[in-house]
RNA sequence: GGGAGUUUAGCUCAGUUGGUUUAGAGCAUCUGCCUUACAAGCAGAGGGUCACAGGUUCGACUCCUGUAACUCCCACCA
């Protein structure tokens, strides 16, 4: 079979995909195994594969791949969110597209486009996964709004208000007038704005000269005033306190009033109060019995509806329908007529805008479903412990304390949203008002007969999405639709969460109460946080810089390993990545490098000879070893030094360690180094034993790399050699104690060929010229076993050991062994003193600082002895280097 | 305003409880090679007073204090 030049990656990943398809490989049921569970964190159901699902998946699928080769039992389960708010924002833009307002549809007819939508673009970025080589179990795919889904989180909804820690009540909400429903503090984000401080006087109310002159950023609510605070010890109000003054453009009276609250050094010291507006203003309404007036609609706009009749006047009318921000110039403009308005500061502030809409938040007085949250920690002490004593562990551990953090100061979460797409909160209500929660309206009419006879309505509102997919390790295994069930048992708790820093607060902390709470125990034992994937400018990847880059358009143009490589090499744990399309090069690269060296090995299989079985260890002779076999038997350690590394970082979750430790241990040790050392000349049999132990070599290495470059390794592992079986679902065996003499040695050996390489080098003598190499060493014997591949690797006709320096050639010094070099160049006397010295300067160095710390007493004394045997170590070694240098150096005047 | 984290080579990062030859890797750079697996390659090299200032210690990249810069989280002083 003749192999391309390159590899290449597009026809295999989809040979290899479904091939482990065809066979089952991503299935899992129970067995009598160790079960190794993930969650896929759903993406939202309309969404398209971006970077940061490339690397959470990636990730994924590596400890996935991982455990199924360590014989667990390997379960991923994917799924969709059905992103309550997101998805309704994207459907009521594709039915404003087609014309149509999603107040002139029915709940029903809504619900049916948005139905039509999800079947048309839910399954996209699943598809997607299966580009990647993700090792799903697709035929457990959820959705949060699948039935029996849907049916659980009504259920918790019943069960949480039976234990009355859901409630219903008229609170101040994080209002989104661009999708016209609350949030939860947590969909809040607060941005620096650039705003005004407009400084406007309210005049005294009595006709006296003068008034109160406040500092506010938002003159378009000052139609709900309501009062004017100040600090009671500031002086400059004292005699204010209790009278009145006139709202401007409104002419409304309020009173003056006093509370501790109001700081005096910032603005003018005095604040308009506005209680419908502002959450602190409502706290302070409250307290002092103030009416709360809303002057702005559901979208932001203005309304009268619940001013004074006898206040309106022409001006207010006219701003009937106005936008919040056009109203704000607007009352600039006018209060400015009137005379009222004293200056306009510029001023930064802090405004909360919607996660989703980006819209600015208002503050708005709305009755609403709650949850008690600290009522409901407290019925579970672990949910707050079992992070902090690590049951469950985070990786990076410095997210437990932005848990603790959280958890200390949760406040109430606002679960109803004024959306369709989502499940329809289990609330009924009579025409008198009163509430009735069941979970369906027979289920209600059976546990209350009576209210069949009552005309209900249920709640218009369906709950946040949150609110389901706090359920998601649990209920894709159905364990609460259907609890105790076989899978429910076995799987949970999952093993290990990998998510985003983002949504610790949104969606990690709260299936950790759901876990304790629903099912008595943690939901996961490992939660990997990824950081964000960025730029190379470290810019945050969005549309609007257009610097996200089309995923699949890379793995068309690297191929699916090349792109799970790139993002993986840079990726340190925790941190963000930056993103540099480079590293997919470099994965590219790699995988050529793997194709070549294929077939390199592919040129030896028909040209080897049977030289009988590969002698072990002990009976190769230090005199008599064959080059191929040592480099065989030191490749065996290296492997099983680095397999039991690798291991160690996986299980610590260094995977981008562990990934370069891998890959420099295919390049470098087995590439560069083994196979230039088995490699036969030219048209040269090599040995069968030999070749046979590097085939299985390379089938390890595969197997190493597998779970992080999938479908190369696959495909290389079958190149090797028929086999019937699949690298996919190869179980690992445990590693052997690696043979330290022989690693050590194998140090000497690359550091003598390195530094004759570099000798080499600086005299210029041509690659293809022979040099002949004298070595003078009071131990010859260690080289005997590796001076065949030191001859070949620096090209010398011959190795010979002299006890004296030989005239007319190149010395140098490696470790402690003079090397003399004869070639045909002309010799080049000053550049090796130099460097000879150069050397011989550091060591002098290095031994003064050895010596320096030896010599004090403090040092001798309270140093560990074995501290003071290095170091005596060192100061004899350098002594003894020294002494060489200048031995040769001497030898060359 | 509070809290957490980061700062090591041009770039991205390792550096385990203070001592392991006066700091390691990858990428990039430079030099030499079209050597028969691979120029998307091979061989070799250069490059860092470990952010700054103090302190503890016989000894500090590592521990402590302070400073600076950056990042993130929390908190609606209007």
């Amino acid at each position: 079979m003749e192999l391309s030049k390159n590899f290449e990656p597009q026809a295999i990943e989809q040979k290899w995909y479904s091939h482990w398809m065809n066979n089952g490989y991503f299935k899992s049921v129970p067995d009598e195994r160790e079960a190794y569970t993930i969650v896929m964190p759903p993406p939202n159901v309309t969404g398209v594969l971006h970077m940061g699902h490339c690397l959470n998946n990636t990730i994924q699928d590596i400890l996935i791949r991982r455990a199924r080769m360590q014989g667990k039992n390997a379960c991923w389960v994917p799924g969709t969110d059905h992103a309550s708010i997101a998805t309704e924002a994207k459907v009521v833009a594709m039915l404003r597209e087609r014309g149509i307002t999603k107040s002139s549809l029915s709940r029903e007819e809504f619900l049916k486009y948005a139905w039509e939508w999800k079947e048309k673009y839910g399954g996209i970025i699943l598809e997607q996964l299966k580009k990647m080589g993700c090792s799903l179990d697709w035929d457990r795919t959820s959705f949060t709004m699948d039935p029996d889904y849907y049916k659980s989180v009504i259920e918790i909804f019943v069960r949480l208000h039976k234990d009355g820690i859901i409630y219903r009540g008229l609170r101040m909400v994080n209002w989104d007038p661009a999708s016209k429903t609350a949030l939860s503090d947590e969909e809040v984000i607060f941005k620096d704005i650039d705003s005004k401080l407009y400084y406007v006087t309210y005049p005294f109310a009595d006709g006296s000269e003068g008034g109160i002159t406040v500092a506010t950023t938002r003159p378009e609510t000052i139609m709900g005033d309501v009062a004017i605070c100040v600090n009671p010890t500031d002086e400059r109000y004292l005699n204010m306190i209790g009278k009145e003054v006139l709202v401007p453009i409104i002419d409304r009276k309020i009173k003056i009033i006093a509370d501790e609250y109001v700081t005096a050094d910032f603005g003018t010291g005095a604040l308009k109060v506005t209680p419908a507006h502002d959450k602190n203003d409502n706290e302070l309404g409250k307290k002092h019995n103030l009416r709360a007036l809303n002057t702005l609609d559901e979208e932001g706009k203005f309304t009268l509806e619940e001013l004074e009749d006898d206040l309106i006047n022409d001006t207010i009318v006219s701003y009937a329908g106005v936008d919040r921000f056009a109203l704000r110039k607007k009352i600039a403009v006018d209060i400015e007529a009137i005379g009222l308005l004293q200056k306009i500061e510029d001023y930064k502030s802090q405004v909360g805008t919607s996660e989703r809409t980006g819209a600015v938040i208002e503050s708005r007085l709305s009755l609403q479903w709650f949850m008690d949250m600290k009522k409901f920690i407290a019925t579970n002490p672990d949910i707050a412990a079992a992070v902090a004593d690590e049951r469950i562990k985070f990786h990076p551990s410095k997210a437990k304390n932005t848990y603790a953090h959280w958890m200390d100061n949760i406040k109430d979460w606002c679960i109803s949203r004024q959306l369709w797409w989502g499940q329809q909160i289990p609330a009924w209500y009579d025409e008198a008002g009163n509430v009735y929660v069941a979970e369906s309206i027979e289920a209600l009419h059976n546990s209350q007969p009576e209210t069949r006879n009552i005309q209900l309505f249920q709640d218009e509102d369906c709950l946040d999405t949150w609110f389901s997919s706090w359920l998601w390790p649990m209920e894709v295994f159905k364990g609460i639709s259907n609890p105790n069930n076989a899978d429910i048992n076995y799987y949970y708790p999952t093993t290990t969460l990998v998510t985003g820093q983002d949504i610790i607060f949104f969606w990690v902390a709260r299936m950790v109460m759901a876990g304790y709470a629903f099912k008595q125990t943690q939901p996961f034992k490992d939660v990997y946080f990824t950081g964000m994937v960025r730029d190379k400018q470290g810019r945050k990847m969005s549309k609007q810089l257009g610097n996200s880059p089309d995923l699949l358009g890379l793995i068309d143009q690297y191929g699916a390993d090349a792109v799970r490589f790139g993002i993986m090499i840079a990726s340190p744990a925790g941190n963000d990545i930056l993103f540099d399309e480079s590293a997919l090069e470099q994965g590219r690269n790699f995988n050529n490098k793997m194709w070549n060296a294929v077939k390199l090995l592919k040129m030896w299989e028909g040209r080897t000879t049977d030289d009988g079985q590969l002698k072990t260890n002990d009976n190769i002779g230090l005199w008599s070893v064959d080059s191929g076999q040592w480099s065989a038997l030191w490749f065996e350690a290296r492997l099983n030094e680095v397999k039991s590394e690798v291991n160690e970082m996986l299980n610590q979750f260094k995977l981008s360690e562990a990934l370069k430790v891998i890959y420099s241990l295919i390049w470098d040790d087995f590439c560069s180094w083994y196979l230039e050392w088995v490699k036969p000349g030219f048209e040269q049999p090599i040995e069968k034993a030999v070749y046979e132990k590097t085939v299985e070599f390379f089938a390890s290495l595969m197997e190493l790399l597998h779970p992080f470059m999938p479908f190369v390794t696959e495909e290389i592992y079958h190149l090797l050699q028929d086999r019937t079986d699949d690298l996919c679902t190869h179980v690992y065996a445990a590693p052997l104690q690696a043979d330290e003499k022989i690693l050590a040695e194998a140090v000497l050996l690359k550091n003598i060929i390195s530094g004759l390489r570099d000798v080499r080098n600086k005299n210029q003598v041509k690659p293809k010229e022979t040099i002949k190499v004298h070595i003078q060493t009071a131990e010859a014997a260690v080289y005997k076993s590796i001076e065949s591949i030191l001859a070949k690797q620096i090209n010398s006709a011959s190795i010979t050991y002299v006890n004296d320096a030989v005239a007319g050639t190149i010395t140098t010094v490696i470790g402690k062994d003079k090397f003399y070099i004869e070639t045909e160049q002309p010799l080049n006397m000053v550049g090796q003193r130099e460097d000879l010295e150069k050397e011989l300067a550091h060591l002098k160095g290095f031994l003064i600082s050895v010596e320096k710390k030896l010599g004090n007493e403090k040092f001798v004394a309270n140093a560990k002895p074995e501290v003071l045997a290095i170091e005596n170590k060192k100061k004899a070694d350098a002594e003894e280097k020294i002494g060489i240098i200048e031995e040769s150096l001497g030898g060359m005047e």
